[in-house]
DNA sequence: GCTAAATATGCAAATAATTGCATATGCAGG
DNA sequence: CCTGCATATGCAATTATTTGCATATTTAGC
């Protein structure tokens, strides 16, 4: 199970709570494994018992209590021993796609509405992405590791979004004749 | 539950048995939704239950024998009814993904190995895909609307890789310094 | 003062997906 | 002749994911 090791992963770079983790995934290691909030509260439990992360319940005098989770010393060689091993074939799910193949059945302002959606989450996210790029990593030159990595994944994102919105824009043209 | 929608629409071509379907996943629809063999042979048996497609069997002498399913008026109407719906975010798993955000924790040389099988695996598919474009879609201009929707996922599949090959090249380049 | 959104965690039920196994035959290559 | 691959379908058990609900407080906007 991945998901468990996508959280080690995010929990790297400092200790956090279940709520955080599960913001922190709709920007960061997010963009490449989606969860929900359920899933991570249930799937840190389990991983606290596998000793991969250590909790601690702080009370909060004002809000609902958090309780933050610290990787442990066998969470990161869980990381090191899960890294090495043959990553399996990204799993997809393109629902627009799908529609798309069904063109001929389908009406056609049906699809072109669905691009023209599709289009315009892509210009959001680029927009994002690149603001993201501007403030963090000005100077890619000069990068830890560390940085290094979360770098190159902002790299896929922003070539990704791009990719995205040429085809859109193709298929909306094809689809106008 | 969209699987379902998947087969309809692959049913949409002509009438196929479970493992055809299988095999057609691989290299169409596929591209953007994957499902194993189990599953694709109990979501038949659900679907027909509901009546989107009916089945005939077909006995044969010296292989095993055949379900051919044939999509129904009913199953036409469920593609068209879930098609105008809006499409929820793709959901996406990529561990290679998740795995680079850990650089700093796990070794270069682990990652470094890991991006250039993907490299390799974004290739063959490119080079796949451009055969495909050639045999099938070898003037682009004249193509009947079922046709259009393939030629256009064709496409994306094309761009996709390439963005891949790209940022592998990048990411090895930026991994060497 | 009311409403909505953000903070913060979780259970329970239903669905979906994976993994392991089972069966049975034909054909090609070594 | 033996091995492995392709054909062809499926059950059972486990694991993963989604959906719906539940609770409780603070802050910002109207």
């Amino acid at each position: 199970m991945a998901l468990s090791h996508a959280l080690l992963v995010t929990l790297l770079d400092k200790p956090q709570t279940g709520y955080e983790l599960g913001k922190r995934f709709d920007r960061t290691v997010g963009f490449f494994w989606r969860a929900s909030h359920q899933q991570i509260y249930s799937e840190l439990h389990r991983m606290a018992d596998k000793g991969h992360i250590s909790s601690n319940k702080v009370a909060q005098a004002d809000r609902p209590n958090r309780i933050v989770y610290t990787i442990t010393e066998a969470g990161r060689e869980a990381i090191q021993h899960w890294a090495a091993l043959d990553s399996p074939a990204p799993s997809v799910k393109e629902e627009l796609l799908v529609k798309l193949f069904a063109l001929g059945t389908v009406e056609k302002p049906v699809i072109t509405r669905l691009l023209e959606n599709r289009l315009a989450q892509h210009r959001e996210r680029l927009a994002d992405y690149r603001r993201v790029m501007a403030e963090h990593y000005p100077q890619a030159e000069k990068l830890s590791d560390r940085q290094r990595g979360r770098y190159l994944g902002l790299r896929l994102g922003i070539r990704t979004e791009e990719t995205g919105i040429d085809w859109c824009e193709e298929a909306l043209q094809t689809l106008s004749k």
